[in-house]
DNA sequence: CCATCATATTCCGATAACGGAATATGACAA
DNA sequence: TTGTCATATTCCGTTATCGGAATATGATGG
C-alpha cells in the first residue's frame, strides 16, 4: 500500500454544507417542507441529483422526511448546524477587532509580494 | 464525454473548513503567528501536509504570511470566515425552536411571508 | 560559492465525490 | 393485480482530494 486516501468526508456536517447545492437545499427549507421534485424543480437540478443530495444531508442528520402519500416531505433539522455556527465564532473576534494592525500588515504585504 | 465530473471545491472558503486539519491550523493561529514547522509538528502532520494545507488556506485567503528570516509566519486573517458566520447563522432561529413548535413556526412563516 | 535549514512542489496511488443516464423500489389507486 | 407517480439506487466516467515519499526552491550565514 502506496497511497493512503483521505479520510471519509460526506460523513459530517462541515461537508455537508461545502456543497453549494445542498446549502441551497437547506436555505430553501426553512420555508417549510418540501417534496424532492419540488426541491429538484426549483433548484434547477435532476431528481437523482436532488435525492443524492437529500441523502448525504439526511445521513449527517440536517434533513428528515415524513411521508405523506407517495410523496417525502423533507424537512430541515438545524440542530447540527449549531456546532459549526459555534466553531465559526470562535474567530468572531478576530474579523470583528478594529484591524488596524492586519490592514496596514496586509498592505505591507502587498508590497513585500505574497506568493501567488 | 459521458460523466461531467464535480464543480471545483478547494477554492472556497467552506471547503477549506470542512477538512478538519485545515480547523485545526486556524484554530492554532488564534494564539499567533506561526512557522509550518510549528504547525506541522503541534498537530502531528508532516511537513508537506501543513504546507500543501496552508496554500488551501491561503488561496481562500483564510491565512497569510510573513517572511522572517528563512521562515514563513502564517497568521490568521478570519475575515473569510464571516459569510459562512452569517450563512449559518441564518438557521439559528431554527435549531433554537424545538421540535414540536418547530412545525407551527413553519407554518407561521408560510403566512407571514411566502418568499424564498 | 557552499552548506544548511525551512518550506514548497511534484509525482504517485488510492479513494471519494460529483453528474448523467438508466433502472429499481415504493406507495398509492383503480 | 396492474398502472402510475414519486423517489431511491446503481452503474459509469471524470475529476478532486488526500497522504506519503522524494525532490525542488528559497533564504540565510559563513
Amino acid at each position: 500500500m502506496v497511497g493512503m486516501a483521505r479520510a471519509a468526508t460526506t460523513s459530517d456536517a462541515f461537508n455537508a454544507i461545502a456543497e453549494p447545492q445542498r446549502r441551497d437545499i437547506l436555505a430553501l427549507l426553512r420555508a417549510g417542507e418540501r417534496p424532492v421534485t419540488d426541491l429538484a424543480q426549483q433548484l434547477g437540478m435532476s431528481q437523482p441529483q436532488a435525492s443524492k443530495h437529500l441523502r448525504v444531508l439526511r445521513e449527517v442528520g440536517l434533513v428528515r422526511f415524513r411521508g405523506e402519500g407517495k410523496q417525502r416531505l423533507y424537512g430541515l433539522d438545524a440542530r447540527g448546524l449549531r456546532p459549526i455556527h459555534e466553531w465559526v465564532g470562535g474567530f468572531e473576534r478576530f474579523w470583528n477587532e478594529s484591524f488596524d494592525r492586519l490592514d496596514s500588515y496586509v498592505q505591507d504585504l502587498k508590497q513585500t509580494r505574497q506568493g501567488e
